[in-house]
DNA sequence: CGCTCCCTTGAAGCTGTTCAAGCGATGTGG
DNA sequence: CCACATCGCTTGAACAGCTTCAAGGGAGCG
C-alpha cells in the first residue's frame, strides 16, 4: 500500500509546481504511512488531540462542525493534494470533524516531523502557510454563500468553485466532473434545509445549467453558472504538494 | 510616530507569548513603519496587488468581500495583535479587502522580509502559520452561524466571541467590552438584514442577555449568552505576536 | 438650521423550513 | 429468492423567519 513519494501520481499532475529532489527525499522521509479508508470513516474526531497531519491523495473528504443539539455546517470538501487537519497540529484540540466523503487515500504526516520542517526547509515551510490562506480563502468564500448569495446562487456557487478546483487537478473530462456529493451533503455546506436543496437543484437542472447522471455531473456552460452565482475567483495554476 | 518594537505596548499583555532577544530584534528589523489610520479607512483593497503585511495594533478592523451587485459579507473582525493580509501576500492579489472600522494604528511589514523570516527564523515562521490558522478558526465559527444559526443565536455567537478575544487582551473591564459595531457591521457580517438585527438585538437587549451604552457593551452573565449561541470554543492563554 | 448617520418600528410579502408521504435502488437475512 | 429495511431523491402543503419597503426620530456636526 505504501506510494513513495517518488512515484507519487498525483504530483505528475501540471496544478503542482515543481519541486527539487532534496525538498522531495524530505517529504518522502516525512511521510510516514499511506492509508486507505471507506467512505464515511472519519479522518479526525471533533475535540481530540491530534497527532497527525495529512495530505488527501485520492477521493473527497469534507470538514464540518456540529452544534450540540446536531446542526452541522461542512465547512469545506477536501479535494486531492489538500492538506488536512492543519489547524488541529496548531492548537491542542481541533475544533473540527474531517470525515471521508468517498473511499480515500491518505498520506500521514507525524505532527512532530512538521516542525522539523519549518527548521530545516524553509520554502516547504512556507508551502504549508500558502496551503492553510488557499484554505480560508475557500472558507471565506463559503460564508459570502451562505451569508448573502440566496438557495440556487449557493448551489452554482458551490458547484463552479467545485468545477474550477477538479479542472486544474485534471478530473473535469468534457465537461463532466465526477459528483459523490449527497443533497444533504450540499444542504450541510450552504445552510440550506434538505428540501429546499432538493428544489432548487431541480429549479437549476430544468434551466439547463447542468446535468446529473450517478455520480457525475455534466457541465455543458460553466460562464452561465458563473455569473449565476457571482462567483468569479480563479485556481491558481500552480500549487504546492506536500 | 513610530514605535519600537522593544517598547511594544500590546506586547506587555499577558495573551502573547514571550519572546527572546533575537527574535524580538529581528521583528523589530522587518518593522518598516507605524501608520495611524482614521476609521473607514481602506488597509487593502480588493483585487490589487498587494505588498505589505500588518499586525493591527491598535484598534478595529475587518475584513469583507464584496460581490459585484454589491452585496458585502463581513469576514472576520481584525483585534489588536492580529495580521492583516495573510493570503494577499501568499496570492497575487488578495480577494478580499480590509477597511478601519475604528481610528487604527498598524505596523508593516514588507511581504519580502517576512520571506526572510521563513529563512532565518523558523519559530516565527511557525507563529505566521498559527496566526494563519486561528483566523481560519474565526471564519470557521463565522459560517456556523451563518449557516446554522438562526438570527439571535448569531448576536449571540458575535457579542461571546468578541467578548472572549477582547477578554485575553484585557479590553473588558468588569463585564463592559468596547463595541465600536454598528447594527450594519453586525448585519453584514452575520448575513443578515439590517432590519432584522436591529429587531433581534432588541429582543435580546429585552432578555437582559446585555446592555449598550454608547460604544460599550455591558455583559452581566457570558455563560447565557454561551449557552443561546451554543459557542463554547476557548481563546488560547498563550498567542505569538509579529 | 439643516444635513447626515444611525437606530427604531410597523406592515406586507417572499424565501426557505418543517412536516408528511411516497418512490426506486440497493442490500441483507431468513 | 423474496420480504424487509435502508438510503437517497422527490413532491405537496402549511407555516415561520427573515427581507423589503416605508417612515420617522434623535444625536452630532458644519
Amino acid at each position: 500500500m505504501r506510494v513513495p513519494c517518488f512515484e507519487c501520481e498525483l504530483r505528475r499532475c501540471d496544478a503542482f509546481k515543481p519541486i527539487n529532489d532534496v525538498e522531495l527525499a524530505f517529504i518522502n522521509e516525512m511521510k510516514r504511512d499511506h492509508v486507505a479508508l471507506r467512505a464515511g470513516a472519519e479522518i479526525i474526531a471533533a475535540g481530540t488531540e491530534q497527532a497527525e497531519l495529512y495530505t488527501l491523495y485520492a477521493g473527497w473528504a469534507f470538514r464540518f462542525k456540529t452544534l450540540p443539539d446536531g446542526r452541522r455546517q461542512i465547512l469545506h470538501f477536501v479535494l486531492p493534494g489538500d492538506l488536512i487537519g492543519l489547524q488541529g497540529a496548531m492548537f491542542e484540540a481541533s475544533q473540527y470533524g474531517v470525515e471521508a466523503l468517498t473511499d480515500v487515500e491518505i498520506c500521514v504526516l507525524p505532527r512532530r516531523k512538521v516542525w522539523s520542517l519549518y527548521e530545516n526547509m524553509p520554502e516547504l515551510a512556507f508551502d504549508v502557510t500558502w496551503l492553510g490562506s488557499r484554505e480560508e480563502s475557500i472558507v471565506d468564500e463559503n460564508l459570502v454563500s451562505a451569508g448573502r448569495r440566496r438557495a440556487s446562487e449557493r448551489i452554482a456557487a458551490l458547484i463552479i468553485s467545485l468545477y474550477k478546483r477538479l479542472n486544474v487537478l485534471g478530473l473535469v473530462v468534457n465537461g463532466a466532473m465526477p459528483f459523490p456529493l449527497t443533497q444533504q451533503h450540499i444542504a450541510d455546506a450552504l445552510g440550506l434545509s434538505l428540501v429546499h436543496t432538493n428544489k432548487s437543484l431541480a429549479k437549476l437542472r430544468k434551466l439547463g445549467m447542468f446535468a446529473q447522471i450517478n455520480s457525475t455531473l455534466l457541465l455543458s456552460n460553466p460562464k452561465a453558472l458563473e455569473s449565476l452565482a457571482q462567483y468569479f475567483d480563479e485556481e491558481t495554476p500552480k500549487r504546492p504538494l506536500i
